[in-house]
DNA sequence: GTCAAGTTTTGGACTCAGTCCAATTTATTG
DNA sequence: CAATAAATTGGACTGAGTCCAAAACTTGAC
């Protein structure tokens, strides 16, 4: 049986043809966004439904199989690794989208400086540059 | 003359009604999005087109008269606070925003564990929680 | 293996935030 | 005040995502 299979069932997931798509296809794309999935699902299995994309990318995210990021100016992103909470780092000439490793590990990593009271579960660091390749043609 | 209108003056910013309304706007709405900011120019002078609060929050960002934050799931909110890289602390429940003083102060505050070769500009931060009026509710 | 019950998938309509565009109006400069 | 360049307008349009009802599946019980 096959590992995505085994995952799902242990998730209690019933399992599609769509959603061990999405899985296979999420480990062939590190962070993709709904539309790449899609095609990527797609060049493997014929064709899929865009609600079935959003439906099965939305519950792996709330079962915690999945992490959905939301830079500004871009379509949301997925991607596998789950549960180091890491940071993200984007160049804003091509959206080249990096992991950056988190120093502190468990979330939220940061302290807010005043927290007005809230219950902070989450810091969402996002860091923006210009990646080397953008680097070079910038300069030119 | 107002302070408004000498602030555009000093930047070179042709004085319009609309452009000195969004800016009054801006200082009663603490973080609003552009239509919160459109309906709060309708209230004081009557109309405004959707193109042009685009125009003018768009150029306003770019000038560094205004800051632009986009957080997930919500469209862009817009702030008079700039020029002191201060992060944001967002209510799940509500979308509540409520300012956080960054500890280090210049942009970017933070460093990439590994940074890849990127140049980095910006680490941008948002907390995310429950205020404290959603707390109570949740826990009714 | 078959069946019933409950889920999932589908395609198509729809929403929301934002952009594009050409015509009209307005601010600035001389 | 007139000329010129810039801003504003409304309406069409786009992209990302959601809503919906019908058809097709997966699962669990027999
Ligand atoms: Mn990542
Ligand atoms: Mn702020
Ligand atoms: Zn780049
Ligand atoms: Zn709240």
């Amino acid at each position: 049986m096959f590992e995505s299979t085994k995952l799902l069932r242990t998730h209690g997931i019933p399992v599609t043809a769509q959603r061990l798509a999405v899985l296979r296809a999420i480990r062939e794309q590190p962070h993709g966004t709904a539309e790449a999935i899609a095609e990527e699902v797609r060049s493997k299995i014929g064709s899929i439904s865009k609600q079935s994309i959003y439906n099965t990318l939305g519950s792996f995210v709330e079962k915690g199989l999945l992490r959905r990021i939301q830079p500004a100016g871009s379509p949301a992103l997925y991607e596998g690794r789950v549960g180091d909470n890491h940071h993200h780092l984007i160049c804003r000439a091509c959206g080249k989208t990096v992991d950056v490793d988190c120093a502190v590990g468990k979330k939220p990593c940061l302290t807010a400086a005043n927290d007005a009271g809230f219950v902070i579960d989450e810091a969402e660091v996002i860091y923006w540059g210009t990646c080397p390749a953008c680097l070079v043609t910038t300069t030119k």
